[in-house]
DNA sequence: GACTCGTATCGACGTAGGTCGATATATTGA
DNA sequence: TCAATATATCGACCTACGTCGATACGAGTC
């Protein structure tokens, strides 16, 4: 009888890992939403049908305006929101494709 | 005529915002992805049929072992992996609610 | 029990990034 | 042009965390 010991452990791995550069910008986007306050930015605008102007997150986040700034730099560069300025305000909404983004991380870690 | 700069920008955003503890526990998860090695474990694993011997990611990540031990924790322990011991093997595979873990963030980020 | 091998933990190092006060930039209104 | 306001940028601080060498633990073998 052939017992676990005498099996090497490790067969070749039928699968083929995933490229260097898809692993990291698929961590890159995780790593932009691994923070509490954007995950509530990007909910506040999913849940929101109009554009929120960005003077209305300080409050609800309470954190200083340069913070608030900051994160919403951060999204924005990584293509899950979109910046509209009118007048000395910025409004700022989600990207109509920012479902199929986050549908897309899904999509990698776990086979769907 | 009521010009844009007469309205206050801030009306009050009829949505409230995520829990301070929803908030933190979505980011959590996505902080545990945040990360290629990680991010290439779970997709190894996701395609994968069977679970995969520990010693296997290492050639795969180039990496160290204590590295890829790390890894590994940090993914069991956010509940996506699970472990079993085979003989002085450790094997891993996919939580089978990781994908239901996963649409979670996406369905609390973006509205499906 | 002693040895081997796979895995986990520890300690330390270096970097990335969240945070805020101070300041710069931009737009509007007087 | 000057003041006021909204937002962005800068600089600095602090913490979190990925990484690895050294080492401890555990299971199997002789």
């Amino acid at each position: 009888m052939t017992s676990l010991e005498l099996i090497d452990c490790c067969r070749p791995l039928g699968a083929v890992a995933l490229a260097d550069e898809e692993a990291e910008a698929t961590a890159a986007l995780f790593r932009t939403l691994a923070d509490p306050a954007r995950v509530k930015i990007v909910n506040l605008l999913a849940t929101s049908a109009e554009p929120v102007c960005a003077c209305e997150f300080e409050p609800t986040l309470h954190l200083s305006q340069p913070t608030v700034s900051h994160h919403l730099k951060k999204l924005t560069e990584a293509g899950l929101l979109e910046r509209e300025q009118r007048g000395k305000w910025a409004y700022f909404s989600l990207n109509p494709d920012a479902s199929s983004q986050l549908e897309r991380l899904v999509r990698i870690t776990a086979v769907v």
